[in-house]
DNA sequence: TTTAACTCCC
């Protein structure tokens, strides 16, 4: 991540150029363009065979630019040829043919070529327009340059084109991908405030979609409304992407509720639109509908695509229920879809949850049979099932098989070997692999990989190296969240150290972390653990105080801990408290208080309780 | 007939 700094300069910046577009470019930017010349690629260099376009006739090169422009090259060497025939054409071709070529590149992904070509575009003084412009700034915000971007904005404004409403809106897209929404936000209030653009409905489409994505539904549901208010109608993306939004966040009957709406107002929900809603519901279990839905599709003549069986399958294999996923898998077939490798990834993981990592191997080979190539997730899942079985060796035999296929294991694939390692208590080996393959190969980690590590060596009485290591974690720059700081009270506490993990969980608001129901749990339990009751239940008042209510292993624990500590009164308090707050008693604290009834103890507080709980 | 947006699998 690039530092804000260098973008900032662009928003006054393009303040400025409001008012005077020539002549306020910001130092920064203008030295940017300047390097963007300067490094201007050479032209392509010449193809050492005859090109299969070169006897191509004008008009049907044009006809083919215009056809690629829609779907993209089958290969990148036919678009360079193409625009190496294009450039040796008299005359000149109208510009708009070069803009299709890089629309084809864009179609491609081919980002950084179409960037080369436009670069060897400006070179040769081709004229170009802000379509080129645009598109090219298009290409930077593909490629993470978002600075690239602006300085491009700020050098096409100096020179007197007039960028439009797709401009701005691919440059604010391109913020938004940089996880910069704030800058995006003010970008967009300032376009407006200047009357530089009038937003249309992509420009609040993709607004609304980072919004949703930074997980704030209900204010991308108010920024639909404005945005309906100002008289700019929503469309179907726009109505997809907020229904999927509300999905992700559960609220599937909000999301229903505006399938309706659409349709009332016209708007034709398409099949990603179902697509999103059937996953929303699959999620939730709420499979009545999800087969409510699919009839809707039907009635409306929408068919199901790869993604709609994929969904189901996926779902089906979550369930444990292979075999309805088998006969999903067997109809779109027949449909005329062709499951693909995430197809398979959903059904392997369906095996793997049921332990039956073995037929997930067989899927696995058979994906080859069928000339569907497995990624690195499939790798993941097996290895992932291999752990779980505890076969360890094998799952590292799949990791080394990774490279050969052309594939580089993902920090999943080291987080779940690592894993594996402690799970089966091969805790030198973790470390081993941990120092070997992923830090001195400099493997970059994230915080899933961090819980696993700490928690594994806070498991296997290595509490300190995990503290030591936590620390060198934080001079790192990995900043620690809740989740890692609650494994490290655990771990702390469960090895005898209850002062340090206090002094830890004492110092979390110095940290600007709250602890949550799981960091508060541990602490409880911690202080169970040493008789410290009157601790413990301080710090469970306190729980509701700060408005993190205690869950039912909250209230489990601490009953097991009360009558470990034969405070039965505590206790009984308690299991009222809890069954009044609809939780159950679990196996373990039921198992507690059976032993106690059956060895002791004619304590009447006991006997009451018993009564009470009388399973 | 030139530029920008949305869905699935650890």
């Amino acid at each position: 991540m690039r530092s804000l700094a260098s973008l900032t300069p662009v928003l006054p910046f393009l303040r400025s150029a409001a008012e005077s577009a020539a002549t306020t470019c910001g130092l920064a930017l203008f030295q940017f363009d300047a390097h963007f010349l300067m490094f201007s690629t050479k032209p392509n260099p010449k193809h050492p065979y005859v090109p299969h376009f070169s006897n191509t006739s004008h008009a049907r090169l044009q006809q083919l630019l215009y056809e690629k422009s829609k779907v993209g090259f089958d290969k990148l060497d036919d678009a360079l040829q193409v625009f190496d025939k294009m450039l040796l054409m008299k005359p000149m071709l109208p510009v708009l043919k070069f803009n299709q070529l890089l629309a084809a590149l864009v179609k491609m992904k081919e980002y950084s070529v179409a960037v080369s070509l436009f670069r060897d575009m400006r070179v040769r003084s081709i004229p170009l327009n802000i379509y080129t412009f645009t598109t090219a700034i298009n290409c930077f915000c593909h490629l993470n340059r978002v600075d690239f971007a602006f300085s491009l904005l700020a050098g096409i404004i100096k020179h007197g084109f007039v960028p439009s409403v797709v401009t701005y809106t691919t440059l604010i897209r391109g913020l938004i991908s940089q996880d910069m929404l704030q800058e995006a936000q003010l970008l967009f209030q300032n376009l407006i405030r200047f009357q530089l653009i009038q937003p249309d409905v992509v420009t609040y489409t993709i607004i609304i979609d980072g919004i949703c994505k930074r997980g704030n539904p209900s204010v991308a549901v108010k920024l639909f409304k404005i945005m309906e208010k100002k008289g700019c109608k929503p469309d179907t993306v726009t109505y997809t992407t907020l229904i999927d939004c509300l999905c992700k966040y559960r609220l599937v009957d909000q999301a229903l509720g505006l399938l309706h709406q659409m349709t009332r107002k016209g708007i034709s929900p398409n099949v990603i639109t179902y697509n999103s809603l059937v996953q929303g519901l699959c999620d939730i279990n709420r499979w009545h509908d999800v087969k409510q839905l699919l009839k809707e599709m039907d009635v409306r003549n929408i068919s199901r695509d790869v993604f709609t069986y994929n969904i189901l399958v996926d779902a089906y294999c979550k369930e444990g229920m292979i075999e309805d996923a088998e006969d999903v898998i067997e109809l779109m077939i027949q449909r005329g879809h062709y499951p693909d490798v995430v197809t398979y990834s959903s059904l392997m993981d369906g095996y793997c949850l049921r332990g039956e990592v073995d037929k997930a191997l067989a899927v696995f080979e058979s994906m080859a049979r069928k000339g569907i190539l497995p990624n690195a997730l499939c790798y993941n899942i097996l290895i992932n099932g291999y752990c779980r079985k505890k076969k360890v060796d094998r799952a590292i035999d799949l990791f080394q098989q990774m490279p050969s296929e052309g594939l580089t294991p993902t920090i999943q694939t080291y987080s779940t070997i690592l894993q594996g390692f402690f799970h089966v208590g091969r805790h030198v080996e973790a470390r081993e692999f941990f120092k070997e393959k992923m830090i001195n190969q400099g493997v970059e980690l994230n915080k899933v990989t961090c819980r696993i590590l700490l928690h594994g060596l806070c498991q296997n009485c290595y509490v300190f190296e995990a503290l030591s290591f936590f620390q060198i974690l934080e001079s790192s720059g990995l900043v620690a969240d809740i989740q890692v700081y609650t494994i490290l009270i655990d771990g702390l506490s469960k090895n005898g150290h209850l002062e340090n993990a206090r002094s830890l969980f004492d110092n979390l608001p110095a940290k600007g972390l709250r602890p949550n129901v799981k960091t508060y749990t541990v602490m409880i339990q911690a202080y169970c653990h040493e008789g410290l009751l009157d601790e413990a239940n301080e710090l469970f008042r306190e729980m509701e105080a700060r408005d993190c209510l205690p869950n039912d292993v909250t209230y489990n624990m601490f009953i097991r801990g009360c009558l470990h500590n034969k405070n039965y009164y505590e206790a009984g308090v308690l299991m009222d408290e809890m069954f009044g707050r609809g939780f159950a008693a679990d196996a373990s604290t039921a198992s507690v208080l059976l032993d106690l009834l059956d060895v002791q103890e004619q304590d009447p507080a006991l006997l009451a309780l018993c009564k009470k709980y009388s399973p």
